[in-house]
DNA sequence: CTTGGTGCAAACATTTTGCAGCACA
DNA sequence: TGTGCTGCAAAATGTTTGCACCAAG
């Protein structure tokens, strides 16, 4: 169910590699200025569940995202978790991603990381991936239709060979 | 809220254009095949049921089928709604597809129909697209994974301009 | 004090399920 | 007479909200 089917996650206690620390501070900060600009507070629990979410590093549904944060010492309920998890959508952090039949799933977005996937249905691993081109197909449609694009979605279904 | 926003559809009553007709048939049949060979039979109600997502002629979410059902002579439950889309996607005639924030909505699929789509944000619009490249693209795409495609999902956001 | 934040439990919306009765072979 | 089908209402699921209390400026 879960993408890439429960791996464990890199713990908390270790320090984080090199090019986390890239992606920890500013995605820490823009968070930080989007509170404050709405004069909204960074408080433990918010920044616990930002940990968290980077931690993920990719896709997660809340309840595994819940679950890991019952691991943690400070207890976040699930209210705050989904409050926050608006937070961070509007923050442009994480984006929504469906799939079939299931719960939300989340991703992180680093600035404009890709957001296109592969998923494979076999595994249930799910791959990001970057199609370039189709920020040229989806151009050319909108043209066509005197349109402009705003953003797409392209997921891949594969299987193993 | 709905795809299109609530534009009527055409009645029970007027004769089905010729094109329909190469439509109906056919998934009308599909459903008959999938059903005998289960076991299942082709009910008053799954009958119009099917002719009500074939009258939506593209995406439609449950609500609003329901609500279609309610204005013809037969009464359908929910739970049979329900349980009926879960025949028609068994038999490969519709398709689930997922928008943000919102219900789910279905999608027919005749035959080998493109499922792209094109959502207007600002109008609620959904237009089907098609967008051959792209099966190039996630073979491509899966060759270099050493896997095998099996379906793909792409949908385009714009706003009018 | 005033503002915002939290947890809890209740509310909600959508979808699924259990069950009693119905219809047809 | 058994099998599947239906409607209804209850249950289940995922998410949101109302509220009382807490915490920091």
């Amino acid at each position: 169910m879960s993408p890439g089917s429960k791996q464990p996650l890199p713990s908390r206690d270790e320090p984080p590699a090199a090019e986390d620390l890239e992606i920890i501070e500013p995605l820490c900060s823009v968070f930080r200025r989007k509170l404050k600009s709405e004069g909204l507070k960074y408080t433990p629990e918010r920044a616990h569940i930002l940990d968290s979410v980077i931690r993920f590093d990719g896709i997660f549904e809340v309840e595994r995202l819940i679950e890991e944060l019952r691991k943690g010492p400070l207890r976040v309920s699930k209210a705050t978790v989904y409050r926050t998890i608006r937070l961070l959508q509007e923050a442009g952090i994480i984006q929504r991603v469906l799939f079939d039949q299931e719960q939300s799933h989340y991703q992180l977005v680093y600035g404009s990381k890709p957001s296109d996937l592969l998923i494979r249905v076999d595994t249930r691993q799910i791959i990001p991936i970057d199609v370039p081109e189709l920020v040229a197909i989806r151009a050319a449609l909108c043209e066509r239709l005197g349109l402009e694009a705003k953003g797409h979605r392209f997921q891949v279904f594969a299987i193993g060979r």
